[in-house]
DNA sequence: GACAATCACTACTAAACTAGTATACTTACA
DNA sequence: TGTAAGTATACTAGTTTAGTAGTGATTGTC
């Protein structure tokens, strides 16, 4: 299947970095840029987008920066990688939130790959619509402890 | 995510036309392309990749044409779309069969989004990799059958 | 052994997408 | 009013996708 691009693996990165401030004011796009190692002017782009998209919201001027703008308990990875990449199903026909006949098949309700892949939807839609920013940030520092308590064991 | 490319769509329906006349002898590349509706050239070319993988086998010259290396009970869709797109996992970092550390991440076991692809790729192993063409044949027999005796009962 | 049927190989292309860069602008705080 | 921020628009090099075109290599049959 084809791989997550780029741009939304920045975002989610970016998003990961905000949950960590959240609650803690603006964080500068240039502090963002370095910290998470994301070309600059790409960053600019993509938190506009993921501004349009409610995700974030931002402060002009002084003092300025980007937050998040829901709780990061609210804020899905799905919701993430529809608003950046599209859906989630591989196909059109298979997607529940975008659904689009494809081109190529003649009946929707027989079509083999179509079936499959409403099943593979499902299955990614389980994990990724009930994974939260927030939950994946606590997993992260689970699995931090967790290594540097095996190094100390060492 | 991003879609299966129509290369794997062709693929896959191809192979599906190839199920359901195994054992009957070779199929023609011009058959094949007018009954699925794939362009004949593009369609060539799938098939040498195909058998390249180890899934078809051909036969030149009068009376020849391709048919099923295996017998359709042994053929993932899994393993058609690896062969065809790549590996499953979102992130080349995620992959089981195709693991390659992505450029990005410094540190593997503690990047979010990471964790969260491990879980996507291993549910889309789960169902890709249990299902074979002879079962999305039998599928979609079952969903034919199906619609036609409701069209009945109308 | 000629001929026709059939797959095989190589090269090309237009369009779309990705991952950026560059430049100029707007807003807001002090 | 200066300057630290985000905003908007446009451009670009490289890659991928979905083909098309033309030629070459085998093989079965008469």
């Amino acid at each position: 299947m084809r791989q997550l691009s780029k741009r939304t693996q920045y975002s989610l990165r970016a998003l990961y970095a905000l949950t960590r401030k959240y609650g803690a004011g603006p964080v500068l796009i240039s502090n963002l840029s370095k910290d998470e190692v994301i070309p600059k002017k790409f960053l600019e782009q993509i938190l506009v987008s993921l501004k349009g998209a409610g995700f974030v919201s931002s402060k002009k001027g002084k003092g300025g920066g980007y937050l998040l703008a829901q709780p990061p308990e609210e804020i899905t990875i799905g919701s993430v990688i529809r608003a950046v990449e599209g859906p989630l199903a591989p196909l059109p026909c298979a997607s529940e939130t975008r659904f689009r006949k494809c081109d190529e098949c003649v009946d929707i309700e027989t079509c083999g790959t179509r079936i499959v892949m409403r099943r593979v939807r499902d299955a990614m839609s389980e994990i990724l619509d009930e994974t939260t920013l927030a939950a994946v940030c606590r997993e992260v520092d689970l699995a931090k402890n967790a290594s540097s308590g095996q190094d100390r064991q060492t």
